[in-house]
DNA sequence: AGCATGAATGAACGAACATTCATTTATTGA
DNA sequence: TCAATAAATGAATGTTCGTTCATTCATGCT
């Protein structure tokens, strides 16, 4: 069998120049790369080749810094609980609260703020989310994420029964029902984009929180 | 190259009867497997081999009953979402209700109904949800049984806001709450089991209820 | 009984996949 | 300036998947 001839020595029109970058950039590339794809396409259509070229990159790259696909998955699930864990904490994270009413706007409007971001981030979310049942680590991704969220929340409504002396008030089951709201309102907002919109979500989450805190929302 | 030897004509030890059946038995069969295999596995790791397996059958039957993979997967998702709106109809089909009150309580009922079905029937909703962003085919069968329940939902309410005469109460707003509501409490259901079980999930939803409906639900 | 029909089977096939690794190339230190 | 080192590449590999179809066999009709 003949060889294939030889790639010729000339610089070739399509040719990227070689860059080389640190371990820890490659790794944020991969994963924003690895975030737009299952955005675009569902995690099962999430292919090696569709993540390293839309970032750019070589298709062995992925395998050199992650060790391997799954590896890629879950850093990639990874990195979007912790910055949304980030963004709570940011709010939540100080025991002391300065405002509480304050504190519960803020917690609302971050849940539902806006940004292109968010919804790439929300479509991740879900996709995991259904194949959680499935892979064991997802689901341990998945829920020490939600029990850091249910425990914050929780503090927070415990402060604002406290302060408000609201009578005949779970603290446990309102953060339970208000985490299962927003968790609602964003799937909704994913799958049926037409028949809800932000405005109308928040209007939603808001109204859940007047009706539980009528002293501490306007 | 020498042809493989024929298989003996004794009857084989692992060989079973071939046994025939109808089309929509068939057809019903493959489904009820590929919902167990979807719970089980996930989407991304539901082959055809393995549904088949499942059923009971060989690995072409699949392909003769539905044209292909993605059809079986569509058919799926048809049935368990057909399924769902059946028992919703089957509630709030009537447009006259007789009892607003007890109308409410099996609306609670039936969306936090215990059966084994029903935690592999979430496991393949959400399934399907995580991957609707990326195929129309999916978003299309979920948002159209997302609104038949809105639609509905939404008329009880305001049956129920007419007949109590509650003010400043939208009925919109809050069948969307609700439904978002019980979405989430589906979800946490599925994916942290150990934090939330089914009882708590009922006095969640029930609490909604409660505060938008205190003259309708005890 | 013998034939016609079509359901059922599973080996075979090509396409697509994750992964490997020999080679190329940028960067660093002497 | 020139090895030495490590990052990056992408052709090649072995595996797994969905799909096909020649063959087998159960069933109902004549």
């Amino acid at each position: 069998m003949p060889t294939a001839p030889p790639p010729a020595a000339v610089l070739q029109p399509g040719k990227k120049r070689r860059e080389v970058r640190s371990r820890a950039e490659r790794r944020q590339q991969l994963i924003d790369a690895t975030i737009r794809c299952i955005a675009a396409h569902g995690l099962s259509a999430t292919t090696m080749q569709l993540v390293t070229r839309e970032a750019g990159l070589s298709l062995g790259i992925a395998n050199l810094h992650f060790r391997s696909k799954e590896n890629l998955l879950t850093e990639t699930l990874r990195h979007v609980t912790r910055e949304y864990n980030e963004g709570l904490l940011g709010i939540l994270g100080n025991d002391s609260l300065p405002s509480l009413a304050a504190t519960l706007e803020q917690l609302l409007d971050f849940q539902l703020s806006r940004g292109v971001t968010q919804r790439q981030k929300m479509a991740v979310w879900f996709a995991y989310y259904g194949e959680a049942g499935a892979r064991p680590v997802y689901q341990t991704i998945c829920s020490a994420s939600d029990r850091l969220a249910a425990r914050k929340t929780e503090g927070l409504f415990e402060a604002i029964i406290s302060d408000g002396q609201y009578r005949d008030r779970d603290a446990r089951q309102l953060a339970t029902g208000y985490l299962a709201l927003i968790d609602g309102l964003w799937l909704s907002l994913l799958v049926a984009p037409r028949d809800l919109n932000k405005t109308r979500a928040k209007a939603v989450a808001r109204a859940y929180l007047q009706q539980a805190f009528p002293k501490h929302i306007a």
